[in-house]
DNA sequence: AGACTTTTAAATGTCTGACAAATGAAAATT
DNA sequence: AATTTTCATTTGTCAGACATTTAAAAGTCT
């Protein structure tokens, strides 16, 4: 093992992306304890510090995990849907407030994805979900709830919906982008939206699912989708309005 | 600025993360300069190694990039698609790859994804992308295409589908998925598969978007995973006779 | 005055060496 | 035999130094 110190990439990146290399080609399996940091700056012909700063940026993406003392040492971690899930919401909040990303697009991209699930949730669905759900529509329900509190049940909700699919590599990329989704959606609309209209479109898309019947799952989606995207019309409109009359 | 030395946790993740926290809150807007190296260090009350550990943690999640020099230093980066894409196709694989997803599954969630976003596609796809997946057909073809190549142009075909949905957040989500997931059904079926049935049903589905017919590109797109899911069954079960052969 | 070159200061990149803290194995003791 | 102590190993953290890069500032020449 050797690097190019000729490059001006950073040591520590090249010998990242190495190691990163073993670890998907398979080449280090789950578990497996890489050697120590002195012993990896030898073969790598780098500093500790250097070796050291490789490390921290694959503990950063959660493929390895490090232990003190004895025997312990960096292993290849097992990527839990967790940590993946976790950092797919980030990446994709990130994606979405830096890039100047459209409501519509973002609100669009949701729903598609949302849809996709629903005919295998509606064939699957347990009483697990079913319940889950009913328990997050009652509480959608209480006059004292606040908005934060609103909003979570409904990431709730549709995140119990995806589970029906019985599908964790499905319900891992729609909770990403739904839990990312999320808050931004409430942040713009929380002031214009009937609560009440919401829990109608919930309380028809669970007997839909109830009846197993996708199609009117995916219809009820739609319904949804279309009134976030007129709320959200509708706020852009009065914020306008109201910035021309200061002005 | 402070952090509790008190944890197990790692100082360099807690300083990673409180850091974090500032850009996805926007807090720390694009571009922004973060202080330097030395000034973060007094901030904190760590060492200067401490804080590059913690500087290169959030360089691996391509959230600051840095700049030697005068002047240089840690910037806040803007998070392209491509980066983004990137990290999602790495996890994706490693999530796949570690935790024993059986073929079927990866397989149906990979299929549904890209049938959410045929409806948008067949609507909006442009000449371009007509252009793209025709120039990728031929290729698939061609008699000397090598395997590898075969599997390049079927995932080329397939981005070049989705980006006709128009919507980068869903062109996002899914490329991640079918770039993680093709090379994986690609190694377990490519003994068994017949090139002219894929290209068969590659064609038919460009002339579906030529059409722009949603609802047929949708009906392809399940001939396609149940040919895919058939090879796998196949490819399986003969594996399955040569190993009680030899035992 | 304007264009070019040189200097310089500031910042990251890397290295050395050291000590602290954790941890499990092995040795010593009861 | 069970418990305690010792010990070697490994990561976590620190201090200080030098190398390298970079752009601004100063200096020089036409």
């Amino acid at each position: 093992m050797k690097i190019d110190p000729d490059t001006n990439i950073d040591l520590s990146a090249q010998i990242a992306s190495s190691i990163r290399d073993l670890i998907v080609s398979g080449a280090l399996i789950v578990d497996e304890r890489l050697p120590s940091e002195a012993e990896l700056a030898e073969q790598f012909e780098v500093s500790r510090p250097t070796i050291r700063e490789a490390l921290k940026r694959l503990a950063a993406q959660s493929l390895i995990r490090t232990q003190r003392g004895a025997f312990g040492g960096a292993f290849v971690n097992r990527l839990s849907y967790d940590d993946a899930r976790t950092q797919l919401a980030t990446t994709a909040t990130l994606l979405l407030s830096m890039n100047e990303v459209s409501f519509d697009t973002a609100c669009e991209a949701r729903f598609a994805l949302e849809r996709a699930c629903a005919p295998l949730v509606a064939e699957r669905r347990e009483e697990a979900q079913l319940a889950k759900m009913k328990v997050e529509l009652e509480k959608q329900g209480e006059s004292g709830l606040s908005d934060e509190d609103f909003c979570a049940s409904d990431v709730a909700f549709h995140l119990a919906l995806i589970d029906g699919a019985q599908n964790p590599v499905l319900s891992y990329h729609l909770s990403g982008s739904i839990e990312a989704m999320q808050p931004l959606m409430n942040m713009i609309t929380y002031t214009a939206r009937s609560r009440a209209e919401i829990i109608g479109i919930h309380s028809s898309i669970l007997s839909g699912m109830e009846k197993q019947d996708g199609d009117a799952v995916v219809h009820d989606l739609e319904r949804l989708e279309n009134y976030t995207k007129k709320l959200a019309h509708t706020v852009m409109a009065e914020k306008r309005a109201s910035r021309e009359k200061t002005t």
